[in-house]
DNA sequence: TTGGGTGCAAATTGTTTGCAATTGT
DNA sequence: ACAATTGCAAACAATTTGCACCCAA
């Protein structure tokens, strides 16, 4: 398994807890997990976790820089895994649904007005509210 | 004054705290505050109001389009005035400081994209994290 | 006068932490 | 064996809500 590698070089132990939810998150490849979610369908399939190892993985997750934490504009943070090229969403309002989109020409343009502000780009996130068209 | 109409046309009863928190929010332009920041700054004032009614005031608000909620990548939501002309953000990661930004080029962009996936934007935020060049 | 508005404290929600028991290496 | 990990419950932080009292219209 390759899971159990990544676990590994992120100098973390494999363990059932961390497998599980790694796993879930390589299946759910698209969806944007709560903790809460994870919790559920780990619930679901029994192979529960405590929800507080759920968030202590998922945070030792975002530290390793195998999964990324988004705030969207409820409460709740969501996680995924770490996308390759960078890339934001759109949230439909009306189905929930994410789309993940991509666009250098706007990547480009955020640098140069930071730059221009005297700044440089640490992280950025970008989130279209959408609903379809008719 | 002018607060007194825009509090009233929102269909809402001109009272002491509604009206401390809209003057707060009107003097801090391009501040973005927390409830809590409300609280405080009201706190030192000796015009004191409780957190619920800034949190329930602010809600009204928000509802009645006189400002809007942020959750950048905090915990902790902030608020602004709707600012006329929309504008995204830039959040200096060292000092906290908020910088607005507009781009006609970025905003154009959006919206071909999310035609292009057969959405239209409701609304969206940007938000670019940065830190200051040496 | 009277229904909306307020403050307080208690309840919720999302997340973190202390600690004893358990597990990976 | 030993340190890392887990689950549980308690602690926290941000926000919301129930309710008796109060105030703007």
């Amino acid at each position: 398994m390759n899971t159990n590698k990544e676990i590994r070089s992120a100098g973390l132990k494999v363990t059932h807890a961390r497998k599980s939810i790694l796993n879930l998150l390589e299946k759910s490849n698209n969806s944007h997990l709560s903790a809460d979610d994870i919790n559920k369908i780990l619930f679901k399939k029994n192979d529960e976790v405590g929800i507080a190892t759920i968030y202590r993985v998922l945070n030792q997750f975002v530290d390793a820089g195998i999964c990324i934490k988004h705030h969207f504009d409820s409460g709740q943070a969501v996680f995924e895994l770490t996308p390759e090229g960078h890339h934001d969403h759109m949230v439909c309002v009306k189905t929930g649904k994410v789309i993940e989109f991509e666009d250098d020409l706007i990547e480009a343009r955020q640098h140069s007005l930071a730059k221009k502000s005297g700044y440089k780009i640490v992280d950025h996130s970008l989130v279209l509210y959408v609903e379809p068209i008719d």
